[in-house]
DNA sequence: TGTACATCAGTGAACGCGCGTTCACTGATGTAC
DNA sequence: TGTACATCAGTGAACGCGCGTTCACTGATGTAC
């Protein structure tokens, strides 16, 4: 093990985020992170100002691998309509499948840089796609309700494709019953969109 | 101060809540609820097996409080539908005017002992009479992820009339979307009607 | 090419802290006779 | 009605612990000349 580390700050980010996994969104310590990387708990503020901030970065990468994600998921379908579905199927896949990470990503307040890209923009894009732009955090809660009663254990299904399945069943529903936009709307503001615009 | 104190354990649930109202979900102590109660940490030992237990018993408590509060919300409707979206409206004001103690009636897991009445079951009476009884999940997830965004702070609205505005276009859209019930549907398993049925 | 030196990224010991939980105890209560 | 006594619900001191953070330090790196 070299003195000097490489690139700690993301290994620590690392480590935290497999903590995270292993023992839930508080389970864990900067010390332990920092004894898993190997090196000793002071070194960590050469790069965090803080515990909260590491969270908070961690956050934030986790967000925009989501993110990208989401974004990757759209390109197999042209269909606007279906783009949606697969977003939501995604993003709600995802969340089962990581439970404690997608908790932490979302509980961690607003970030302190933009994210990038984030979740939520991609949605929104795809939505404009369909003339229901004012939707778009309608669908968002969606189906980031239905991720996290199945993160927290509230409800289950029996396997993947149900999962899918009942996803497409709620965000087509939602889009069916949705009216094509036509007069101005009240408008939501999104934390994230509002940080980018300031 | 007597040296019997009456009630500690709802004393305790008591400073807890309020606790977690000033400082969210984690941002206290056994031992600080113990002394704002004004009794010794040790006593809480009495009426609860570790502090673990206390928060399962908080959670319960208060999602039964929520269960209450949104049947009540339903007795001033008749159309079953309006009665639909008065639970949701019910459900997300709550969770915004209440944000933290919210979230952690939905993050402690699955309960030790029913609730009730639980939200989800008087969402899920409501449900059946609109003949969408495999529905019951969707709209709950629908307005669960509704009031987190909006207790998360990631979005926002200008007043409690957008929130209700908005909430009643979500569900509204949902259930026009959403074809009546015929054939079997893949059922959705809950925690806590699981755990009643044992 | 060699050397002086500023800067960067680590170390490791120490700090004070508040935590959950245990333990032997004691004061108050209620019940049997 | 009075008293003995079991039970209940508190006290308070102590435990060991791991935490976040600070501090003076030092080894490694890279750049100017």
């Amino acid at each position: 093990m070299p003195y000097h580390h490489g690139d700690l700050r993301a290994a620590l980010l690392d480590a935290a985020e497999d903590l995270v996994r292993e023992r839930g969104a508080d389970g864990w310590s900067l010390r332990e992170a920092s004894t898993r990387v190997g090196v000793s708990p002071s070194a960590a503020y050469h790069h965090f100002a803080s515990r909260d901030a590491l969270v908070r970065a961690l956050s934030q990468r986790v967000l925009a691998r989501l993110g990208t994600l989401v974004a990757a998921a759209t390109t197999a379908f042209a269909d606007p309509r279906q783009r949606v579905i697969a977003i939501a199927q995604t993003y709600v896949r995802w969340a089962i499948s990581d439970p404690a990470v997608s908790w932490l990503a979302f509980s961690a307040g607003e970030p302190d840089a933009p994210v990038s890209p984030h979740p939520h923009d991609v949605l929104s894009a795809e939505l404009a796609r369909l003339s229901l732009p004012a939707a778009d955090f309608l669908v968002w809660a969606a189906m980031h309700g239905l991720a996290m009663l199945l993160a927290d254990g509230l409800i289950r299904f029996d396997d993947d494709a149900a999962v899918d399945a009942e996803t497409a069943r709620l965000v087509g529903a939602l889009l069916d019953g949705l009216p094509v936009q036509s007069g101005p709307h009240p408008q939501a503001r999104s934390a994230h969109t509002e940080r980018r615009s300031r």
